[in-house]
DNA sequence: TGGCGACGGTCAAAGGTCAC
DNA sequence: AGTGACCTTTGACCGTCGCC
């Protein structure tokens, strides 16, 4: 179909991701039968992992289903393309269903009802949704672990295309990969604020309605919305080691009473609640990625976010109600609609609780900011989070 | 995947190690499920057996359990094959119908289809909470226009049975009474906060599990609670004189531009955002009373209020959840799924900014409070209200 | 047209789950 | 703690499609 390593035919060679035996060019590298599947059902179910460790896991054949989150992780890295993935093979006939096509097939076909098997088109366009986002999603955590340069200013930073379409162009950080559990530090802190600030721009440029906006109108978002990328990120990708620490990637974390280096004279402490009004409903409801991924996709299109032009609003409205109804029919697809009405609902229901986190935040940063000789803000942190 | 046996069903087969139901090859023979978990995980455990008698016992579907050592015995001399016994994968998660936190009422057998009709018995209670909470509202908007005593202390309120249950035996206030539009004056508007927190008081009190907290879990959750029941009842019952106008039940209105007389020193206008943000997406959401008022009690339980003990967060949750169901099934019964799970995602979704509003109007409120002089804030107010 | 290579689909047999 | 009925995931194999 694609013609992407055209004649090629591969020898003794290797699968790319787990060094088994290619059968061939799979989504563009060669691979084994089971990571092409692998990867494959991946993309398409829109499956997602979390990594047990530390992100880095080991994928060779004897180990590759150990860890599927870093075996997917290295399909992308070594190159596999979701875009080989065909999803409209319906010309495959003579499988069991025999078409009856033509005689009754209106019987059942648009009665408006809520039976699941009759949404198809609400539901593909739901599934795309969460499909893309995933895979967003996943290259942005690979990029959070990556060497990123200077950070320019934010307005140059939105003008250039997104990162992480070159993610796997780019070399690690080291400081980012996790060694030993240790106290954080300020620096540590402050690096991990502005590295995830500086995720949020690469990922809010990968929204198609994201870009066509105004350079004001995505300033307005982002700086709405900066923040609450960075604290959300922190606490649902924080390794878990009980609910009284938040653990950075790189093993640095922050206890419930948070260590002396790390408190701001004037500031109230909103670590604790991070952890009880985020991280630890995060891990009771079971939130997965691509539920973590469009539930931060219907914050960041606000249409009441501060100094939006106001002819942007609707479309801004229409793109959270998208992220929205993907959500719903992603969650309540997998538990049920009685469960999954409830997940769904109590996990909207923690954006007060985060937004009000947010706004002691803020208030915060007023504060570090009249008291300045304590802890100087960064500039970019200030260009996107200063109100 | 199958180095033995290759593309073989087996049929009335049986186990080569008990004579249970083979349910397939298992290690290279055919086997029944429990053996197969047997000999893995003896493997994978490395466990030994010693046999308390000959080393000879019999091994059948029912003894099959007596002796571990002889049963693994039969298992390779049958033919499993350790060599067959991969290494760990990964976790996959529940498999079983969800485990999160479980409610008393188990549902109906089949609530993970799409089907109305067979949520009965959760609907019925569903209905009846939506039908409680409008009989209450309705109650709350006669106490509106209500006289009122001169208000205690919130401790001694909240200690009083309500009185919306005698609402019929009060007699009404004048100033309440719409005779004209005109301009608000600041005391207008603190005769209306007044009247509201106290509505909020005699309101919370009609539900039962709020009545059964302590009264210190009762103080932190209206006080979370007042200024936004105050907010939401403003705008939501704001008389429509367009999209430019607050108007309260007596006529008083506030501009968007509010007029000098209400405006404070240092104090951010959050008017035009209660517009905004709230009035009009409730008309335009046409939201509903009961509706509406499902939405107030899934924010008054609110299992992050501050100074909320952590033992009773549970049972709040509990609460929000019931009626944020209620709230769901209710909407999406007028509506349909479709179209219903859209408005209760866009409403749940205003719960972010209204938050926002209220830190805004608590940081101004402290504002007030140091430069006291301009407007002094009201003892019950600040009572319910100041942090 | 016919061979070839890379798609998606299949299903026995792996491993994981959790009420008992 | 151990068991096993029941569940998801895996990957070798096969049919189909589109390119030379």
């Amino acid at each position: 179909m694609q013609p992407r390593q055209r004649r090629k035919v591969p020898e003794g060679e290797l699968c790319a991701v787990c060094s088994d035996r290619a059968t061939g060019y799979h989504y563009g590298t060669p691979s084994c039968n089971g990571c092409k599947t692998f990867f494959r059902r991946t993309i398409v179910s829109g499956h997602t992992f979390v990594c047990q460790y530390n992100g880095n896991c080991d994928v060779n054949k004897n180990v590759r289903c150990a860890c599927r989150h870093c075996r997917f992780n290295k399909c992308v890295s070594v190159g596999m393309d979701a875009r080989a993935i065909q999803n409209d093979r319906d010309r495959i006939g003579p499988t069991k269903k025999f078409r009856m096509a033509k005689t009754e097939q209106n019987s059942s076909a648009d009665d408006d009802q809520m039976s699941m098997s009759s949404m198809s088109p609400q539901r593909a366009a739901d599934e795309k949704v969460i499909e893309l986002l995933n895979g967003i999603e996943n290259l942005c955590n690979t990029l959070r672990t990556c060497a990123l340069d200077e950070t320019k200013s934010v307005r140059e930073t939105l003008a250039s295309p997104s990162l992480l379409y070159h993610v796997g162009n780019i070399e690690m950080d080291h400081n980012t990969i996790f060694k030993e559990l240790y106290p954080a530090s300020m620096n540590d802190i402050q690096m991990w604020n502005i590295r995830e600030l500086r995720l949020c721009l690469e990922w809010a440029k990968t929204f198609e309605e994201f870009t066509k906006l105004s350079e004001s109108d995505q300033l307005a978002l982002v700086r709405n919305f900066g923040f609450t990328f960075n604290i959300l990120n922190r606490v649902f990708y924080s390794l878990d080691h009980g609910p009284d620490k938040i653990v950075y990637p790189n093993g640095a974390y922050i206890l419930r009473q948070p260590q002396e280096q790390v408190k701001i004279p004037g500031c109230r402490s909103i670590y604790h609640r991070q952890m009880d009004e985020i991280m630890i409903p995060f891990r009771k409801l079971n939130v997965t990625i691509p539920e973590f991924a469009a539930f931060k996709a219907s914050l960041l299109f606000n249409p009441d976010a501060c100094d939006l032009s106001p002819e942007v609003k609707p479309e801004i409205s229409m793109e959270r109600t998208k992220y929205l109804s993907a959500l719903f029919y992603f969650i309540t697809n997998k538990i049920g609609l009685h469960d999954g009405v409830q997940k769904y609902g109590q996990l909207l229901m923690m954006a007060p609780s985060i937004q009000n986190i947010i706004d002691q935040n803020d208030e915060n940063m007023q504060v570090m900011e009249v008291f300045g000789h304590f802890w100087r803000i960064d500039r970019f942190v200030k260009e996107l989070c200063m109100k």
